[in-house]
DNA sequence: TCATGCACTTACCAAGTGGTAAGTTGTTTG
DNA sequence: CAAACAACTTACCACTTGGTAAGTGCATGA
């Protein structure tokens, strides 16, 4: 066994997640990532060899995050529309709660056309279907396409995602009470849109 | 009155415009813009000064994205819900068919925390609040709280803009014929939503 | 004891960054 | 004709970028 697996190599991982996703990759430096470590950037590319690695190690690692909250949400025996509402909520409050995460997944959504290939088509294709296969097991979409699921699915997600790397910009727009009061009502709206989807 | 406004200074916000909602601010250098247009970086800052002040350009050009298609939705006597529907079907078509505003504007909100006052808080105060406003009038929000009747906007916004960035994506996870399913279901899908939310 | 290897450093490097300075055109205008 | 101006250019600048090379110190193990 190996306890400490590495823990140098660990903390780069968790501090250039934290950089990459608050500034992209473009817009963060090995430098700026060792430094915060108190190292030289020398040191950090002894452990992943280039820049493009690191990133790809720290994508690799976001893969637990949509795939977690979606088994998280199928423990108890629910209906399959339960199951579908219990996700989409979960996925909200780590959305609301890390939204670190959903940044960095949105920036790869718009760079990995330009720096292709880094990733791949990544997890993301699996768990798009995990996801559009409980839902096809609700009444409302058991006779629909798979292109109608996987829309309704992506609506949903993309509803969460877009308002959780919104915040800043809307407590610039409506101050941070107004932004507050969003982030208090955005779950239930957000049920009610599932609930009214599933009708 | 000035008739060929500025060539030169036209072709390079559209340049920029393009390459930044490709790349993003970080990823493009005003040498690579100006050489597309085969002049040399000194002239495109002759013109704007600093990149920042280009930038600042072609963000302050994209006001009207938003607001044009709030107004398109307007013109004919509707009832408030036709319009909220008319508004927000065109917003996706516009969406899917140049998807390049909305990654501009995708990457303005994750980043514009970091390089905090290029644009201020923006135009998309201004819009927001025509948006909520126009919902308000509907059935469905008139008794319902600003923050309530916002995230219900923010909700359908954020779904249309996260697909429509995402498509080189869905093309590499479902294919080519895969993204072209979707990209024709979802305009209804979408509708079906809205009216849902609606009831 | 000596060799191996790991984690890390200092010292570089070429390429590229945004930006400044000082012209060089060609056109317009008094 | 001369002054002014816009629209460029070439020549720099200091700085940062990702990455390489060649070590240094230290622990482990034969």
């Amino acid at each position: 066994m190996q306890p400490a697996v590495n823990e140098t190599r660990e903390a780069l991982v968790e501090v250039a997640r934290r950089q990459f996703s608050e500034r992209g990759f473009y817009g963060v430096s090995v430098a700026a990532i060792a430094s915060e470590l108190g190292i030289t950037k020398q040191a950090l590319l002894h452990h992943f060899g280039t820049k493009e690695a690191l990133y790809a190690e720290v994508l690799s690692r976001m893969s637990g995050v949509y795939t977690a909250t979606l088994r998280a949400a199928s423990e108890a025996n629910l209906s399959a529309e339960e199951e579908v509402e219990a996700f989409f909520l979960g996925f909200c409050a780590h959305s609301l709660e890390t939204p670190g995460d959903v940044r960095l997944i949105m920036r790869e959504l718009l760079d990995n056309q330009e720096r292709a290939g880094t990733a791949g088509r990544w997890y993301l294709r699996e768990f798009l279907n995990d996801l559009a296969q409980l839902m096809a097991a609700t009444g409302r979409w058991q006779d629909a396409s798979e292109a109608e699921t996987r829309a309704a699915a992506y609506q949903l997600l993309g509803a969460i995602s877009y308002f959780a790397i919104s915040e800043p910009t809307l407590a610039r727009i409506f101050g941070e009470e107004g932004l507050q009061e969003m982030r208090e009502v955005y779950p239930a709206i957000l049920r009610e849109t599932i609930r009214r989807q599933q009708m």
